[in-house]
DNA sequence: GTACGATTTCTAGCATCGCTAGATTGCGAT
DNA sequence: ATCGCAATCTAGCGATGCTAGAAATCGTAC
């Protein structure tokens, strides 16, 4: 059984590669650029070899999102971390956050901005997206006063992905970026 | 002259057409659903003459857009009109910003989630996106405290733009859309 | 070592997209 | 009625996502 095994492995192995390189593709000149021909050529493989790991170019983009969801959590969680206050902790997240979506702008509108096909509330929600809202609750549900935790998290969220998104379009200048994230954290979490 | 002025005015009114077919298309639709081809044969025109109107498709798209940014204007200053009241005023204007994002989907993805290549907050921005921007500052302005009140709007249009959008997108649920605008007006405008 | 059989991979192609060059038409001016 | 220009169309280019069917590869059995 260890020729199946190998199989397995060098599968498992060339769906990584597709993942990174449709990421590295996307971060580098955008997800126009990720195409189902150049990502073949980079991989070294024909294009039909795509769709016997994804259904199609819909779901390769929810892949790299997945890994979005999973960096973003460690990412929030470890900014808290660092600065354990409550007040603190808040105001570390949301740079945190905004940080991440400026670093990572084409993984960011991976996860947040096309169209994946990923579940979000939802009972078949990946593991993931259900971590990231976790480490967001674990933070902004001490802050929520009366109102219910989770919907004071959803909207928390919202604002800052309203903030990314708009500046990440150049609908937002870029300067005062922080300004406005300060504004925004101290009117939601402020007493 | 006359010929010159007719032939001027029908122009225009075709101008009108394929900006009117196209949010048309877009509405019911869907944005993927507006091509060249079938936009061209809705007005029973081909498809070149499409670019003697406009440099691209996405200057097509730009054109919908301001006719949003107008419509969006009149919505917010009517809502608020009806609700005078400082703290009133204010949840009038969000619910009238969320209410026009969801009667208008397409609509809205053309102002705020497509690339139109409109430029905001610049010397060149069209009149419409200024005026929108100008209703929301009549009232936003007043709740802004010490903080510069065009930050501030930016602050809060961010925030209606997140829920709006993760909402659209189905990232967050139908279900109490309404809960969580309550809960983010009273946080921004509350103290 | 060789030949078979199944799985993997590739070549080639479809329909559609945004956009444009060049032919053709139609209309106002003479 | 005819000419010339402007408006419009036909036809096509290079892409896109995706797929059917041919070709090659590789483990297995003899």
């Amino acid at each position: 059984m260890s020729v199946q095994e190998r199989k397995e492995r060098e599968r498992a192995q060339r769906h990584q590669l597709i993942v990174a390189t449709a990421r590295d593709l996307a971060e580098s000149q955008g997800w126009e650029a990720v195409t189902t021909r150049r990502l073949a050529e980079r991989i070294e493989y024909s294009q039909p070899v795509l769709y016997s790991h994804f259904r199609g170019k819909k779901e390769i983009v929810g892949a790299v999102a997945l890994e979005g969801f999973a960096e973003l959590t460690t990412a929030i969680r470890r900014a808290v971390a660092e600065d354990p206050e409550d007040r603190g902790a808040v105001s570390a997240l949301a740079h945190a956050y905004i940080d991440f979506a400026e670093r990572n702008p084409a993984l960011y509108d991976a996860m947040f901005l096309l169209d994946t096909g990923l579940l979000f509330a939802d009972e078949t929600t990946p593991a993931p997206l259900r971590e990231a809202f976790g480490a967001l609750l674990e933070t902004l549900g001490d802050i929520a006063g009366d109102t219910e935790p989770a919907l004071f998290v959803e909207v928390f969220w919202s604002a800052l992905h309203g903030l990314a998104a708009l500046t990440r379009s150049g609908r937002l200048p870029q300067a005062n970026a922080s300004r406005r994230l300060d504004i925004l954290v101290e009117r939601l979490a402020g007493h």
